[in-house]
DNA sequence: GTCTATAGTAAGATAGAC
DNA sequence: GTCTATCTTACTATAGAC
């Protein structure tokens, strides 16, 4: 028996990530992924033969998957940016549960202090972000240098304000961010 | 031999916090903590009978009792608000090395997600950094409830733009940040 | 594909010599 | 106060049955 997958990918991938956000990549045991997925660790391995860091990967380019489709691309259309401004925060309310969850970029920075198995794909991640917002900016008709200040603040001041919430318990700086992005970014 | 501690307390201490704001909690394994130090284990043992908790505690402490005397009680000072905001900047260079280390208090919030042994330092000392910020507002002139949404603001940009020069390999975002605190709180 | 069982390794912690 | 040596526990990973 049990010759099919008792979790969908998608189900797995979430339920890991929830893990490495609450946890860092550290203090995620193959115990606690093994029970937030309702899976044994070896079948962990089956799915991941690379183990735990093979995980925090998948789990890693899923989210950047996420990203591009919901946030990115819809940064990148033609609507006038404050729309586009408006899709972004949307979407950042879900990624993050309304403030209830860290960012998997903080989270897993603590891997690697010089050089980690995550830098690449973390430093890649942060410039993607701001160069899509420099590009609304840029839209929306700042100068580059300042555009790219702003672009480079709000993601600063995002993921101070998840760092807030985590550390003071409510999810109130999370919250106003999402309150003052637009104007913070156009106004 | 060696009836006398190898390395000062203060030193035991700097070299410990070093170690948890790179790794964090999980990942700062006694190995790394030894090595950072130069006390073997059991040596740690000998000045933390109760470990690794322990010396978590007392680096959280000694970075609070550093705040307090270089941040905290500038800030309260009787002098312009500039003036204290200016000692602030200098303090924040300081104590993040220039945007080189990240922030004990999101390196230790990892460890508890609901509940953890540092939750409750964690939350007073942000607090405790909000509330002073608040009061330089006021004194400012700014309507109590402006001051708040402004310090908790300048509070998560700072810690935003720590993760943001760890994730992205350079310490630009924290330096535009300390460039910019002064106009960001007062302006 | 998932499981139980187990190996192998690294972690946290202690005992006792100097 | 620091050390070497050791203990115990937790963690990562693998083997093999179903």
């Amino acid at each position: 028996m049990a010759r099919h997958p008792s979790i969908a990918d998608d189900e797995l991938l979430a339920r890991l990530t929830g893990v490495f956000q609450d946890l860092g990549y550290a203090g995620a045991s193959l115990v606690a992924l093994s029970e937030a997925t309702g899976l044994k660790r070896a079948s962990l391995y089956h799915r991941f033969p690379e183990g735990k860091e093979q995980m925090a990967q998948e789990v890693l380019s899923a989210a950047d998957a996420w990203v591009s489709e919901h946030i990115l691309d819809p940064l990148k259309s033609n609507d006038p940016p404050e729309v586009r401004v408006r899709q972004m925060k949307k979407a950042l309310n879900q990624l993050y549960s309304g403030g209830k969850q860290a960012c998997l970029l903080n989270m897993l920075s603590s891997a690697d202090v010089d050089e980690g198995p995550f830098s690449n794909h973390i430093r890649s991640a942060f410039k993607a972000w701001i160069d899509a917002l420099i590009a609304v900016l840029v839209d929306a008709g700042f100068e580059k240098e300042l555009a790219r200040q702003r672009a480079e603040r709000a993601v600063a001041l995002l993921h101070g304000s998840l760092v807030l919430s985590r550390g003071m318990g409510t999810t109130r700086p999370f919250k106003n961010y999402l309150k003052d992005v637009e104007r913070e970014l156009l106004g």
